[in-house]
DNA sequence: CCGCGCGTTGGGAACGTTCCCACCCGGCGA
DNA sequence: TCGCCGGGTGGGAACGTTCCCAACGCGCGG
């Protein structure tokens, strides 16, 4: 038995009795060849077990039927990975209903950046998905200016040029900061996240924003940097309560933080929610089994991915899409802990 | 400003006044090119900004420089996401040393299982990583066929012929049931995975096996089927508990089924570890965080995903790859639940 | 009865690369 | 001086597909 080389285009046509083309215009549906022609062909196929081959389709009408996710590295490690598995659930599924590919790119640091960029120079892929972009992401920049179709999760800033799909961190973060105000809480402090980013920004700008819509003055003593990292959210808790030793809430912007938050609430003895109540945002597997459980966001994490996935395959196809910024609605999720 | 189409070889070669061939040669890394030409080309190749079209590449070589993981997305929506953040980041690692590209696919359901076949059919990447295959496993057995290079994250069963890489299931369990027997709990009983899958299988052979190594019998009543998800380790929890009401200690064979016990054991009032210890089995973030925190067998993850990336690439290498079978060493990490 | 048009068909060229092979040229040994 | 050898080079073919265009046959209207 010799390695046997898979059938072409040309063995099936031989076998069926028509040309190239014919066959051709059989898989690609259209409609110029005759009932009587498409039947033998479709049968040549079956018996030959013939798939065509990706690669040299994609030579010639220059698409790849593939579209690169691309995750900075430091993120995922951040131990939010139930957000990325989230997102590449939705992504992957409508994807696979157009057949198209998934390349997953974890970028580590700038080197590998780099390489991204001639892989998608080389022609591997037909778009980019871009997650939790920095304010200044070069790759976002370099693609905007190749002009491949591009979708953000999260947007870079508030002008931002590109596609993106984001979920409400602005109405999120007013509404868990205006539940803390409205049980009572007087004051509610805040640990932010990476303040590069837009989405630390924009939850920020919620915790102003509620106090506001309450007709109060933010104390804005009682802001705290964090990096959505845990350790970031155990550091900047301690040094609030060092700093504010009198807040009774604190609104985390994300789980994690709100996890490490919570840790050293515990470790300084101070009872949650009776003491300091906590909000975290995103509502990861975490909160559901923290100790107490933890009220927090949650982001429609799986239909932003969805909806990434659609815009892009839409500005592949066609030739002058318009941009699509899309925000998508939150839902405060409470629990014991507030 | 038109279109511009990017620089293929022949401008290029164009441009550094040689052949296409010679081009080809230095991006090739051949000797046979005068220290000349060869600065000439590069020159050429930095001017014009030009990267190797790779699906034209591929063509040719029959090379897509692209491996597929594939994961069942039913394993993925019981909430072991942090198992596959961790087994990517490995397997990614290793491929972008190698500029290998890691094309994700998630199946769903047996009609995108066919669709993958076909996809791997059209020649769209090199190798395949599957993981946690169930017994028989028709993709696994096609590509076994198909003679293309695969390598599994866990193994169909004991006479597994394809290449894979597994953590010490037998062992770890052994050690977890070891522990707590050590420990003076008298009737601890199992939890198990699926056991249409070997690492359900081999758990639950290793808590028999620390049975029999401290020269008891094992309770065959003591062993309840789950699922590895939360849900099935409550209801396993549940009917242990009314068969077994003397029970002192449960090893689950995942950490989210020792969530779920967890959550029944509180229901029932019974204290953890003081009434019953519970062990789990994969060392998630989720462990971190129970209440008590969770003890459980830690598996290498990341470095399962790494070896299998290094195998997987030596197979494509290699023109006839001999089988590799690994299984790395598991740690069991003691905390407050036992 | 001829020509035109339309539905159908198939061959040639092109996509951008690699590989095979033939060629060129200078040096060196006979 | 001639032939041979080998390093360096480039053109042609091939990879498997799609698209363009020419051609075919048939029916129908003039």
């Amino acid at each position: 038995m010799s390695e046997r080389r898979p059938p072409t285009i040309k063995t099936v046509a031989a076998r069926a009795g028509v040309g190239r083309t014919t066959v051709s215009r059989v898989l690609n549906g259209s409609e110029l060849v005759s009932s009587e022609a498409r039947t033998r062909v479709l049968e040549a196929i079956k018996e030959l077990n013939y798939v065509p081959n990706s690669v040299a389709r994609g030579l010639v009408t220059n698409r790849t039927e593939a579209v690169a996710l691309v995750i900075p590295e430091s993120e995922s490690r951040l131990g939010s990975e139930p957000f990325f598995a989230a997102l590449i659930r939705g992504v992957s599924g409508v994807l696979t209903e157009t057949r198209t590919q998934l390349q997953l790119v974890l970028v580590r640091d700038e080197s590998e950046r780099d390489q991204l960029t001639s892989s998608i120079a080389a022609r591997r892929v037909d778009g980019v998905l871009l997650v939790s972009v920095r304010a200044q992401e070069r790759l976002a920049a370099m693609l905007e200016e190749m002009g491949l179709p591009t979708v953000l999760a999260g947007r870079r800033g508030e002008d931002e040029r590109l596609s993106y799909v984001t979920s409400d961190n602005l109405g999120g973060a007013t509404e868990a900061v205006a539940h803390l105000l409205r049980r009572g809480r007087g004051r509610v402090a805040t640990i932010t996240g990476s303040l590069d980013m837009d989405v630390g920004h924009t939850r920020l700008a919620g915790w102003r924003r509620a106090h506001e819509q309450a007709g109060l003055r933010a104390d804005e003593s009682l802001v705290e940097a964090g990096d959505f990292s845990e350790q970031g959210g155990r550091r900047a808790m301690r040094s609030l309560l060092e700093r504010a030793p009198g807040l009774d809430a604190v609104f985390a912007a994300s789980d994690l933080m709100a996890v490490g938050a919570l840790a050293e609430l515990r470790r300084r003895g101070r009872r949650v929610p009776d003491d300091v109540a906590v909000v975290g945002f995103e509502d990861s597997v975490l909160a559901r089994h923290t100790n107490p459980p933890l009220s927090t966001v949650r982001q429609p994490v799986e239909e932003v991915g969805r909806t990434m996935a659609r815009i892009l395959l839409s500005e592949i196809a066609e030739a002058d899409p318009e941009r699509q910024q899309l925000t998508l609605p939150t839902e405060l999720v409470v629990r014991d802990s507030s």
